[in-house]
DNA sequence: CTAACCAATAGGTTTTACCTATAGTGTAAT
DNA sequence: ATTACACTATAGGTAAAACCTATTGGTTAG
C-alpha cells in the first residue's frame, strides 16, 4: 500500500470521478486508474462499484475511505512538524551546566540567546558534571557547559572562556588586606569546600594538593552561596570562580591569585553526531 | 512519503539499529539506510542522530514516531477490513423488497440465506417500488425484490416467481361459495384497495380498467392486513396476493380466478455494476 | 595495531509509476 | 437508428525508484 494510492483512493470518492480525480492529483486518468486498480488487488476488494454514469464506493471502500482520510491527516501532521521544525534554530534545545556554573551563566546566556535566536526554546539543565556528561552521551540533552578538559571521543568540546578562582575571606581576615596572594601562603588555614561531587570542590583539591593545603573537614556546603554566607560568618576562607563574584559586595573579600592563578576552564561539550550544529555554533559565538 | 518508508523508520526506532532493522523488514541494509536518508531529505529535517555505536531519535524524529505509529495501525486496520471482508459473501448484504412483499417474504428468505450464508449480514428494507429503484440506483442498497417488469438499463432481474391474486371475501358474500370467480364478475361490486404509491394498488388497478371494475372511494387501506381486516369485517372485497394468504384462515375467503388469473411476477434486481454477485447468485438459487 | 562493527556509498538490475494513444462501453441526442 | 459524447480500461513504451551485492570509511574493542 502507498500513500499516494491512497490520496488517489480518497479524491476519487470525493469527486466520483477518475478524470477529475485524475486532474485533481496533477497524474493522467490512466495513471491514476491503474493504481486504484493496483490497490483494489492487494486488498483483494473492489473499492469502487464503476459505471460511465458513476462512480460509487463499496461498504468496503466506505469503510476504507474512514481509514484512509485518517491516515492522511496523519501524513500532513508529520508535513507540519517538519516545517515548523525545518529552521535549524527552532524547536527545543536542552542545554545543561554543573551547579557552581549554572546559575552564575544562565542569565547571561538566556538574554542573549533570546536576542540571538528568538524562535529557539531553550531547556536548562542543571546537573552535576557525570549526570550531564551521561545525559548528553544518551542524547537526552543536546549540549552542556563543562569544565574542561572533558575525555570523551563521541564528544566534541569548544574552550568559552577561563573562570579564574579568587581568594574569598572575611573582612576580618589577617589575609583580607592583601592585594594579591600566593597559593602557598593557603597552607597555613584550613579551606571551605563543597560536598563530593561538585567539580568546583575537584578542582579546588587539584589546586590544594600541589600545595599541601587542608581541608575543613567538619564542613561540606552544598552551593556556593552557602559557602559565601559562611565566609561571610567568619567560619573560613573558600575558592570563589570569578563568574560568581558580585561587584560591590559587602561583608566578604575577594583577593585575586597571583600568576599563574588557579582556575577552572569553561566550554561547551555536545555530542559529534548531533544535528544542532547551528544552535551551538550561536551559542559558541555568544562568548566570542 | 510512502508507508513502506515509515515501516523502515519506525523499526530503526524501534532496534536503534540500521542492519537489525533492515533484517526485520526483509531488505538490505543499504536499501533500509537509503530509503531512511530519502525520508530525512524529503522532511527536510534528520529523524536520527547517528553514530556507529548507538543510533538515536532526534526530537523531530520522535514526534515523527509518534505519527507514523498512528499510521502503521491504520494500514493494520484497513488490511484487517479487507481480510474480513475478502469473502465476497460476508459483509453486510441491504435487500429491499415493497411492503405488500416484504413482510411476507422476508422470514422465508431470511431462514434460508442464513442456512446457505451464515456469515452474511442481511439488512432489510421495506420501501415502496420507486424509493428501492432510487436507492439501488444510488448504491444505498444492494438489491430489492420488485414486481416486474422493470425497466431500466442500469439494472438487471432475474424472475423469481408468479404471485397470483386471489378474490378475498366475507365469507357472507355472495362470492364467498364460488370455486373459482371470472375477473368480469367484478364489476358488480366495489373493490378495497390499498393507498396510492402502493405496486399491488397499481397491479389491482391494471387489472380493473381492463375490466371495468370499480374502486371503493371512501377506503384506502395503508397495508394488506388492514385490507384483511377490513374483509373480515364486511367492509368489502379485495385482491389478496397468494404468498399473503394464510391457510386455514377463519372470516375470510380466499377465491381463485379463472386462468388468466391476474398476478404479479417478482424478480430480483440489481445494479449491473454490483460487486456482490456471489451473494445475488445465492439469491436466486433459494427460489429456485 | 588489528579485527570487528556499522552506516554510507557505488554501480548495476528489476520493478513500478507514469505518459500518450486508443479501445471499449454505455448514455444522450439528432 | 445512428452519431456523438463521456468515462473508464487497456496497451506499449519511458523514466524514476527501489532494490541488490560489493565495498568504503570511520569507530570501537581486544
Amino acid at each position: 500500500m502507498n500513500i499516494r494510492d491512497l490520496k488517489y483512493f480518497v479524491k476519487v470518492a470525493e469527486l466520483g470521478h477518475f478524470g477529475k480525480a485524475a486532474q485533481a492529483c496533477f497524474v493522467s486518468q490512466p495513471t491514476l486508474s491503474g493504481q486504484i486498480k493496483k490497490l483494489e488487488e492487494t486488498l483483494g476488494i473492489k473499492l469502487f462499484e464503476r459505471s460511465n454514469r458513476k462512480v460509487m464506493l463499496t461498504d468496503f471502500g466506505r469503510d476504507v475511505l474512514v481509514s484512509a482520510k485518517k491516515i492522511l491527516n496523519e501524513v500532513e501532521t508529520i508535513n507540519e512538524i517538519a516545517e515548523r521544525q525545518k529552521d535549524p534554530l527552532s524547536g527545543r534545545f536542552k542545554l545543561g551546566a554543573f551547579p557552581t556554573l549554572a546559575s552564575y551563566i544562565f542569565p547571561h546566556l538566556v538574554t542573549n540567546l533570546k536576542r540571538e535566536i528568538p524562535q529557539l526554546k531553550l531547556v536548562l539543565i542543571e546537573e552535576k558534571t557525570d549526570q550531564l556528561m551521561e545525559r548528553l552521551k544518551q542524547g537526552k540533552i543536546d549540549a552542556a557547559l563543562l569544565a574542561l578538559p572533558i575525555d570523551d571521543d563521541s564528544l566534541m568540546t569548544k574552550k568559552l572562556f577561563d573562570d579564574p578562582f579568587y581568594l574569598a575571606t572575611n573582612p576580618e581576615h589577617e589575609l583580607a588586606s592583601k592585594k594579591q596572594v600566593s597559593q602557598d601562603v593557603l597552607n597555613q588555614y584550613q579551606l571551605l569546600l563543597l560536598e563530593e561531587g561538585h567539580c568546583l570542590r575537584d578542582q579546588a583539591l587539584d589546586v590544594c594538593q600541589l600545595h599541601n593545603i587542608a581541608e575543613e573537614q567538619d564542613f561540606r556546603a552544598t552551593s556556593i552561596e552557602t559557602l559565601r554566607q559562611m565566609v561571610k560568618a567568619g567560619t573560613g576562607i573558600t575558592f570563589m570562580p570569578k563568574i560568581a563574584i558580585h561587584e560591590n559586595e559587602q561583608g566578604i573579600c575577594y583577593i585575586p591569585f597571583k600568576s599563574p592563578a588557579p582556575q577552572r576552564t569553561i566550554g561547551l561539550v555536545w555530542r559529534k553526531t548531533t544535528t544542532r550544529t547551528p544552535v551551538i555554533e550561536k551559542l559558541i559565538k555568544i562568548f566570542e
